[in-house]
DNA sequence: AGAATTTAATTGCTATGATAATTATTGCTA
DNA sequence: TAGCAATAATTATCATAGCAATTAAATTCT
């Protein structure tokens, strides 16, 4: 492996490992039954429990791309989870919410996500999570240009 | 926030911060009209000079799914920078391997993807970069068993 | 007021990720 | 050796990511 390439290990290794979070908290999801994805539960805990909000400020707040959104919320949607309201001020934007069953869910999963969520971080403490933030956000700026 | 939801926050933190490195390059790839996507490349890398490598190899080296391989080389391949060998032991299994484009066209993208990948890590020294790879070695192996 | 610009959401397209199912081939074993 | 299990690749399907283009509505600028 040649030295320049070491940035390229960095960044494969990064990748990898965010796959393997995310590969692992959804077969979580399937093993409990949630019947929604990673991405949409993360809508959806951004909604609860009774906000309203565009999808832009969703695609914001999830860093997604308002596509995305879209999709996401006629999932959602589909499912009797959440709710469009066009806005009264502003005919262009959605405001979209949790229904009812929306919010049972979210109650239902909440406490399951975090146990599921806190399996990554074993064995790691309070300095390397801040170390571990310190270098992420280092890298974002790195390329917010 | 509440407490227990720190660790969906670090992962959503490693997640964005992966798919911008990945965007940044992406982008930088289109910018050198490399005409290659970065996943492809990754591909095209360990194939470099002249391996010959079935895409069950390729797939587990690069981390990705075989369903995945399948498209990506058979995107090299409509490209003329890769080509398919069925093996002479195992009929199952195809050698892929690069064309004298292929190869031609690492060694264009080499330097350039070095320096692209360099942009991620600015600011960053040496220890850095180890306690981040023991953190997200760390993490991976919690999510392996 | 009317025209141009901006914004919010949607749609279309390509690529990737994950899983399940299928096909072809190989290896094992009873 | 006949049958079965394992393996390699492919195909299909759904979900997401990113980009470009479109539509509708609001805002701005003469």
């Amino acid at each position: 492996m040649p030295q320049q390439d070491i940035y390229s290990e960095y960044s494969f290794l990064l990748e990898k490992t965010s796959r393997r979070i995310k590969r692992y908290a959804q077969k979580q999801f399937v093993a409990f039954n949630f019947g929604v994805t990673v991405d949409q539960w993360m809508v959806m805990k951004h909604l609860y429990p009774s906000s309203q909000m565009s999808q832009s400020e969703l695609a914001e707040i999830t860093f997604k791309g308002t596509p995305t959104l879209t999709r996401i919320v006629d999932l959602l949607c589909a499912k009797g989870l959440a709710e469009r309201m066009v806005d009264g001020q502003d005919r262009r934007k959605s405001q979209v919410h949790l229904t009812e069953t929306g919010i049972l869910k979210v109650e239902n999963m909440q406490p399951k996500v975090s146990q599921i969520r806190k399996a990554a971080w074993n064995k790691l403490g309070e300095q390397d999570f801040e170390h571990f933030q310190y270098v992420l956000n280092t890298i974002y700026q790195n390329l917010s240009v």
